[in-house]
DNA sequence: GTTACTGCAAAGCTTTTGCATCCCT
DNA sequence: AGGGATGCAAAAGCTTTGCAGTAAC
């Protein structure tokens, strides 16, 4: 939460309720998420507001935008470099917090300069292996 | 080309368009720049069939879809297993050609049944990086 | 002759935007 | 007081779908 006073973002009922929700998430929301888990506690936010709000916090690096759920952007506060495991079935995403040691041999840069980059690994959680196993 | 013939799809002359586009085809393109590409050559086309004909294609797993780019899904004709590098100013993409080793420990699975995996490499293109050093 | 594909238009979803009002600082 | 934030509704993209007509096999 404290991260969030620094940033030069005026701290509206609204805010303070969608950096508490986000505070410590690992559950890698997307914006619906949000603004249906922030309605409990402020029911009057609207969507533009969340997704303002979502905007101004990456312009800030305060959170990062996903793009391995392919219906919808997920959210992530946890901006330390890390990777993610998304289940084919269910889209729930975990962290993974392993540094490999990846790089691009110049001669397969084709000119590019290289600023990150981000594992995208696929399975299936143990919830959704279950379900297809009852129904066999 | 051969390939598109021996999965089970009525070879119309708009997938053959189609097919004979992605042939090749390096560039990772949208399905927009799909179907401009094809209506040069068989101009009634409509979106409709080219994403009908994605879905099927990738159904038959002739073709992956890519969610590197947060704006618009990408097709890679190319499924064998590869690396991808975007640019984050132009959206251009090109292939990573190499074997990284990279696994996931047991201890960090959250018992995941893990099945394949996808670097993003995020960068900035020759093309692009000469524009903003025009700009100075 | 069947079955599957095409094309159009409409609809569906997610995300963005304009604008009047409101409220942090 | 002033500038930024909110909320509503409308719009903007991208993608999907229903359906009648058509073409591949």
């Amino acid at each position: 939460m404290e991260r969030y006073r620094k940033i030069n973002l005026k701290l509206t009922p609204q805010r303070m309720a969608i950096f508490d929700y986000l505070d410590g998430n690992k559950a890698h929301p997307s914006a619906e998420q949000i603004y249906r888990g922030i309605r409990k506690k402020f029911p009057t936010t609207s969507f533009a507001t969340v997704y303002k709000t979502l905007e101004a916090l990456k312009k800030k690096g305060q959170i990062h935008e996903l793009t391995i759920d392919e219906s919808r952007r997920r959210y992530d506060p946890d901006t330390n470099y890390h990777h993610h495991l998304i289940c084919l079935d269910c889209k729930s995403i975990v962290d993974v917090n392993i540094d490999f040691n990846i790089t691009i041999p110049d001669d397969q840069k084709y000119s590019y300069d290289v600023i990150g980059n981000h594992i995208q690994f696929f399975g299936v959680c143990p919830k959704c292996r279950d379900n297809h196993d009852s129904q066999k």
